[in-house]
DNA sequence: ACATTGACCTGGGAGC
DNA sequence: TGCTCCCAGGTCAATG
């Protein structure tokens, strides 16, 4: 479910839930995700919570003894801060038992998510290591996006989801971006002018930060932590919007597919 | 090196 | 009501 305006959502909302709270006790499902769970996971017992941090779709608990807690929601994640005694719902796997009778929960229905725990630095993690900037870093821009497309014939919407290019533009926002910025998904890479690559860098930026503002977007079943939706499935331009009219040019809009993932734009509007 | 495909899971909705 | 099929916000190993 989240794309980075999801996670950054949820970050926001735990921050200041559990920042500077002592870990009184911690138990997982035991069921398998998307990675193992880690052992000796009892170890982060009687540490605090220092910070909390998102790089890409991951957040990250950096604890009291220079340790940290990498949690990814996979697609179906959630996560919200409770009391001790909350009722135990179906697809809870990982509770961590705070100060001050909170508790962090992570709900993940399918399990595509994972919850890892390691010593040092936090940016030397498998997942972290060989990822692509941050869209709303300054490294990201549209000159970037040119020499990241030079000799990719791949389709421009396959490339923006890769987390090499760029890291946290899912299958919604992708699809959003290129409508924004005027760009058909199916375009071939190589064959997209620096010009346009500015305008998708800059559309990229503008329709993450706003669906920020908006707390995410919720199609079925994703929450803000303190349980409200996000707002932002009311700015969809394209995504979810098949044979309805274009907002711009009232053309119908198309669904397709690139790669095996469903894809939404104006054939007006998108060249 | 690059690009595409299948696999990992559960649940909800459509169609019969 | 109940069955089957398809679809879903993400990643990554395997394959061509």
């Amino acid at each position: 479910m989240p794309e980075l305006p999801e996670v950054e959502t949820t970050r926001r909302g735990v921050a200041p839930l559990v920042t500077g709270l002592s870990i009184e006790q911690v138990w997982h499902s035991g069921l398998n995700m998307r990675t193992p769970w880690p052992e000796n996971i009892g170890q982060m017992i009687g540490t605090s919570v220092v910070e909390v941090k998102r790089r890409a779709k991951l957040l990250m608990l950096a604890l009291s003894d220079e340790s940290h807690v990498m949690i990814h929601l996979g697609m179906s994640g959630v996560i919200r801060v409770l009391d001790h005694v909350h009722p135990h719902q179906k697809h809870d796997h990982f509770k961590l038992y705070l100060s001050q009778n909170r508790a962090l929960v992570l709900n993940d229905p399918r399990r595509f998510g994972f919850v890892e725990w390691e010593r040092g630095d936090w940016r030397c993690n498998r997942h972290i290591q060989h990822l692509g900037p941050e869209p709303l870093s300054s490294a990201f821009d549209g000159l970037y996006l040119h020499q990241k497309a030079e000799n990719k014939r791949q389709a421009i919407k396959s490339m923006i989801m890769d987390n090499q290019v760029v890291v946290g533009v899912g299958n919604i926002y992708a699809s959003e971006s290129l409508f924004l910025a005027g760009i058909h998904p199916h375009r071939a890479a190589h064959r997209i002018s620096a010009q346009r690559f500015e305008k998708l860098a800059e559309a990229i930026k503008t329709v993450l930060s706003q669906a920020i503002a908006a707390g995410g977007t919720t199609l079925k079943d994703f929450k803000q932590s303190d349980g409200k939706p996000g707002y932002f499935q009311q700015q969809l331009m394209v995504y979810g919007r098949a044979s309805e009219p274009c907002h711009r040019c009232q053309a119908k809009i198309k669904k397709t597919k690139t790669g095996q993932r469903a894809t939404f734009y104006c054939p007006q509007c998108q060249r």
